[in-house]
DNA sequence: TTGCTCACG
DNA sequence: ACGTACGTGAGCAAC
């Protein structure tokens, strides 16, 4: 049996649009369209296997329906431009799986459609019409079906002759007569006036067809007569409007419908411009081919050909058995220095070339600093390597940190993503390759093509994406901060700090105790045992059981956070109790017992890993553990600081924070005179901020407390209803209060405007060190989608240049600090946490402060300087 | 995996 | 009429 399937292109296309919101390449493109299209086209392929299939398009001009009726279509929308500049996407998709694209001049796709199956209905089994438009069911007979998309993109319905009588009351042939009457809202198509949708098919039924009507008019009912006999022209114009024509002088032969395999080299081409990583795995393609010279290195003889011939940069990538740079353990080690070549020398106790041996003959030249080397995500190398002995020198050039400079909003830097994006090649990652094989387990002919691959593939982006750094204008970021900033971050890892894992202890188990006596209260007071933990059970006992007031919903059901619970609490006990469990819960689970569990039993240190591709602003992140949030601002949550303690009685730790920092970047970035003045001038600049705004000489700590918020709530770009729920005002109160600041402080309100104006006009904005962040959505036709572009326009710069200011200063921090005992342990964004011999503390510090504010702004950088004998008493 | 909540700057 | 402050990571429940 063969089957022939026509798609009304525009049809899926705009289903495909409106179906998948937001999808845009790295390059902000939008990309929904094409990839609604592309996986229907691909399901369709798949599971209905067509013999023949066509993809048809109305013609671009007007068509003869246009100058039978002038006013056809006129209320339709034009097409949105961000769907216009994917159709030839969509053509280049269609044309890669060799299937024609078909149109006529003059004529649309349904015409096209209805003259193809009246032409070619008798040569095949059944044609299928894939379309959202329900006038093609006109078409439907025993032989021709409708496939309309439901809702989403994959969810199809398909008319038959009975479902079209089924769901529309009418035959298919009589569908046009019914539109006759009824007109066509979407193509503005009169009909009769004051006939609908009802009204029509019932006439339908009763006579069969618009001429019957028309030659038996006395049967019908006086009213609807008259407006029958005053309608009869605009239901004839109507009719003819929306009858198919199959007469279309198409150049068209069937032969050229027949499905056949798709042209792998364009597909792979226009799947890769467009980024779609899952249908290129989904089809199995692979790059173009390349010949690669990738070798194992057995014996200690090729190991020195291979050091001899290492003086220019190589790029170095370690076979580990861990994840955790701590407990990982050496396999195996891949160096590429030419493209596509690589070396594969694989470690083994066993054999000949064990890690000792290798590393001791490889030592020379990873400690080189003349030797550059390239790699990804090279501070893992540094840490693994730092186990062995080895310091490894000539940091040249980091491929996932250079992705990230030049996009810092995805969080795609693993090399497969990379490798796609650049150099257009599909990689396997080590779990399509080997699954949960333990890479010790994968025979050493199976891993050296993957490991060298793996470098090569490195060594190659090199050269591309030092071309995207420069035109991006983000060199001297990369080379100047980023890149120097990897040994910072390796060396602060490898230190650690030090935990008080007795006191831990003593503290989970008065929490532990704390908690039972809570459980049951709560218990009692519900008067049910119910898991506290859960939201679900928990809204049930709130708002089902106790009939408590509902305060806020989330998507899916009703709020129980902080506020909601506060609130709560002025009515019944319950909430209240839920709050302190919440609070111990919290600390215990997520502090306590979790820092306890990640100790390295042997130092009592902990060891975090600090990221640095992964915010959008530029900041660092912290995990495994995070001790970026450890808690501070509840007494309670402040006693875990005092864990924190220095290696020993003769040590202190110190802590140095910049005060202010994210206001001083945002008075030099806007030149406010009010703000760089109160800087300059060493003022308190929350009390000062009171003074303007509130016309105060004499601030009280309640005024002080608003005009901080009020402060903060600047740099975020808020709104007057997101200040008067912070300060418990009216949105009202809140805008006088906004209105006045920009009023004393004009500076910022021009920096915001401007920053908002060029992010417009640029889709990016950038911090004072040069940091790049787009904002696709900036002119979103979506309010709250622009809104919170123009937000973080406003924000990315302040928050980012406090974060790339940090980083210089950890540099030369690091640098000053060389010869000395002094070690830095963390950076909490704004702060530095060193731990420092007490002997040392009088010269260090005066170093620290020097390295940290040694930035010239148009306000003074200062930093706050405290030490103690844990990090709970340092403030 | 997703949603909610909550710890930090 | 709607939804509304920036940036993170982690634990837990429920699907």
């Amino acid at each position: 049996m063969s089957r022939l399937f026509l798609i009304d292109g525009h049809s899926l296309a705009y289903r495909a649009f409106y179906a998948i919101p937001h999808l845009r390449n790295s390059k902000g493109q939008l990309t929904n369209a094409v990839y609604g299209f592309t996986t229907m086209l691909l399901k369709l392929l798949r599971e209905e296997s067509p013999d023949y299939l066509g993809v048809v398009f109305d013609s671009k001009g007007p068509t003869f329906r246009h100058r039978e009726y002038s006013q056809y279509k006129a209320t339709r929308e034009r097409m949105p431009d961000e769907m216009r500049i994917q159709l030839s996407l969509i053509r280049e998709v269609i044309d890669a799986f060799r299937i024609p694209c078909i149109t006529c001049e003059g004529y649309e796709a349904d015409d096209v459609i209805g003259t193809i199956v009246k032409r070619y209905r008798d040569q095949v089994d059944e044609i299928i019409i894939v379309s959202g438009d329900k006038d093609v069911l006109q078409l439907v007979d025993r032989k021709i079906k409708v496939m309309a998309t439901k809702k989403g993109i994959t969810d199809v319905v398909i008319y038959d002759e009975e479902r079209v009588r089924d769901k529309f009351g009418v035959l298919p042939h009589q569908v046009v007569d019914v539109l006759a009457l009824m007109g066509d809202q979407s193509d503005n198509v009169p009909g009769i006036p004051g006939i609908g949708e009802k009204t029509a098919k019932e006439l339908i039924r009763n006579f069969g067809g618009l001429d019957e009507i028309f030659r038996r008019l006395d049967e019908v009912e006086e009213g609807l007569r008259k407006k029958i006999l005053n309608g009869k022209e605009e239901a004839c114009l109507s009719r003819r409007l929306v009858v198919i024509d199959t007469q279309v002088p198409l150049h068209l032969n069937l032969s050229e419908c027949k499905v056949s395999d798709f042209d792998t080299t364009k597909l792979w081409d226009v799947l890769v411009k467009l980024e779609f990583k899952g249908l290129l795995k989904d089809l199995g393609l692979k790059g173009k081919g390349y010949e690669v010279d990738y070798r194992v290195i057995k014996e200690p003889a090729s190991l020195s050909r291979l050091i001899d011939s290492l003086s220019s940069p190589f790029c170095i990538d370690l076979e580990i058995t861990s994840q955790n740079p701590i407990q990982a353990q050496l396999v195996g080690i891949a160096i590429s220095n030419k493209p596509y070549t690589g070396f594969y020398i694989p470690v083994d106790k066993t054999s000949c070339l064990d890690s000792n041996f290798v590393l001791q003959r490889l030592k020379p030249v990873l400690e080189d600093e003349r030797i550059k080397k390239y790699g990804q995500n090279i501070k893992y190398g540094i840490l693994v390597l730092g186990r062995y002995g080895i310091r490894l020198k000539g940091i040249d050039f980091d491929t996932m940190i250079a992705s990230y400079v030049l996009n810092p909003e995805t969080n795609k830097h693993a090399l497969e993503d990379i490798a796609l994006k650049y150099l257009g090649e599909r990689k396997d990652s080590y779990k399509e390759l080997f699954g949960q094989v333990p890479i010790k387990d994968v025979p050493i002919k199976k891993i050296f093509h993957y490991a060298c691959s793996l470098t090569d593939t490195t060594f190659r982006l090199v050269d591309v994406l030092k071309q995207k750094i420069m035109a991006s204008g983000v060199d001297s970021l990369f080379r100047e901060i980023e890149m120097p900033l990897i040994e910072v971050l390796a060396d602060m890892e490898m230190t650690g700090i030090k935990v008080d894992t007795d006191y831990l202890k003593k503290m989970s188990r008065d929490l532990g105790k704390r908690i039972t006596e809570l459980i049951h209260e709560i218990y009692q007071l519900a008067e049910e045992e119910f898991n506290p933990n859960s939201h679900k059970q928990l809204s049930h006992i709130f708002f089902e059981k106790l009939h408590l007031p509902i305060i806020k919903r989330t998507k899916t059901g009703y709020s129980t956070d902080e506020e909601v619970l506060r609130r709560l609490s002025e009515i019944h006990p319950l909430p209240r109790l839920l709050l302190e469990y919440r609070e111990l819960t919290k600390l215990k689970s997520t502090y306590v017992d979790a820092l306890f569990n990640i100790v390295n039993p042997e130092t009592k240190r902990v060891h975090t890993s600090f990221n640095q591709s992964v915010t959008s602003t530029g900041r660092l992140s912290s995990s495994d553990p995070n001790l970026q949030n450890i808690p501070i601002r509840i007494p309670l949550g402040k006693e875990i600081r005092k864990a924190f303690i220095p290696e020993n009685c003769d040590y202190t730790l110190l802590s140095c924070d910049y005060s202010q920092i994210e206001l001083r970047i945002l008075a030099h970035i806007s030149r406010d005179q009010s703000l760089t003045q109160a800087f300059r001038q060493e003022k308190d600049i929350h009390t000062q901020t009171a003074k303007e705004v509130f016309g105060v000489d004499v601030v009280t700590p309640d005024l002080r407390r608003k005009a901080k918020v009020v402060n903060f709530g600047i740099v975020y770009g808020m709104s007057c209803f997101g200040l008067s729920k912070e300060l418990g005002i009216t949105p009202k109160e809140a805008e006088e209060i906004i209105n006045k600041y920009f009023e004393r402080f004009a500076g910022v309100k021009q920096y915001i405007e401007w920053v908002i104006n060029f992010a417009r006009e640029n889709g990016y904005v950038k911090t004072l060190w040069g940091r790049i962040r787009y904002l696709p959505d900036i002119n979103s036709k979506n309010r709250n989608v622009r809104e919170l572009a123009e937000r973080t326009a406003i924000n990315t710069p302040i928050q980012g240049s406090a974060a790339d200011l940090m980083k210089i200063a950890m540099i030369n921090v690091r640098r000053a600090l060389k010869d000395k005992k002094t070690k830095m342990l963390l950076q909490v964004h704004d702060e530095l946490l060193f731990e420092a011999p007490k002997s040392e503390l009088h010269e260090v510090v005066p170093i620290i402060k020097r390295c940290m504010e040694d930035i010239r702004l148009e306000v003074p950088i200062k930093v706050n300087v405290a030490s103690g004998k844990n990090w709970g008493e340092i403030y």
